[in-house]
DNA sequence: TTATATACGATAAAAAGACTCGTATATATC
DNA sequence: GATATATACGAGTCTTTTTATCGTATATAA
């Protein structure tokens, strides 16, 4: 419960390696995915997604691999897992499922309070302060 | 993914409702799952396990149910989360559970300060803000 | 005595999460 | 041009967590 996805926490640990190497190349998935110990099948679908999101830039072939985009920058951490992750909320009812309580819910008010303080949180952060 | 379980919300709700329900009569759990559409043994189980930390008091046999008891009061909202689910954490890595990175992490700092903020904002909620 | 409650361990069903596989495509290098 | 090394991506499986149920025991008001 209220814990981030391994999916979030292993884009988060390869953006921030690609963004420390400063080196030209771009960084293949299987140096990543060794190195932390990551499903290298798993990872690579991972940065599939975030290179569609313009946050990776794919390079393909030998000595191809990663690099960082622009788009980077100043991306908020709920924007990140929300493209990983889909809309981002403490429960059901506050993203789209239907909730089975009708109109009886007598926690609404103060889980919806809970809900913005927490997305703030992550909305005040930024990807390039993790690196 | 970051969701409160079903137990914290099943919880909150039966919590509330006993709240502000202002008779002296216990309510029993039936009558709480029937409202809310709540599945009636695992509401049971959630009430048995807040009436052992002394959150709720219960009362045997016919006309009994639960009652708010006094602790209720300064519980903060964290608390009340690992009575029910067990220490929080944002990653298994802040719980308990072993790390397959070793010391190679490189997200662990920025992870344990997103983890503080967290914790922060279910610690400044106490349980008697919700009703 | 009976009906209505809670107590609680064990188990099952469902859903979500984590991971794998197969196939396709691009490209640097020999 | 052949080959090896990359990414691209849909489909499928395995595992774990979450959610819910069952059976039995105990307490007590009426």
């Amino acid at each position: 419960m209220f814990k981030l996805s391994k999916k979030v926490e292993y884009a988060l640990i390869a953006i921030s390696h690609i963004n420390s190497s400063n080196s030209e190349c771009p960084i293949p998935v299987s140096r990543i995915s060794s190195k932390y110990n990551i499903p290298n099948e798993l990872l690579a679908k991972i940065l599939q997604t975030l290179t569609k999101f313009d946050i990776l830039d794919s390079i393909k072939g030998p000595k191809g691999g990663y690099k960082i985009k622009s788009k980077f920058e100043d991306l908020s951490l709920v924007d990140f897992i929300e493209i990983l992750e889909g809309r981002f909320g403490i429960a059901d009812c506050m993203v789209d499922t239907e909730c089975n309580q009708l109109h009886n819910c007598n926690i609404i008010n103060p889980m919806d309070k809970i809900n913005s303080k927490i997305y703030r949180v992550f909305s005040d952060i930024k990807l390039n302060q993790l690196t």
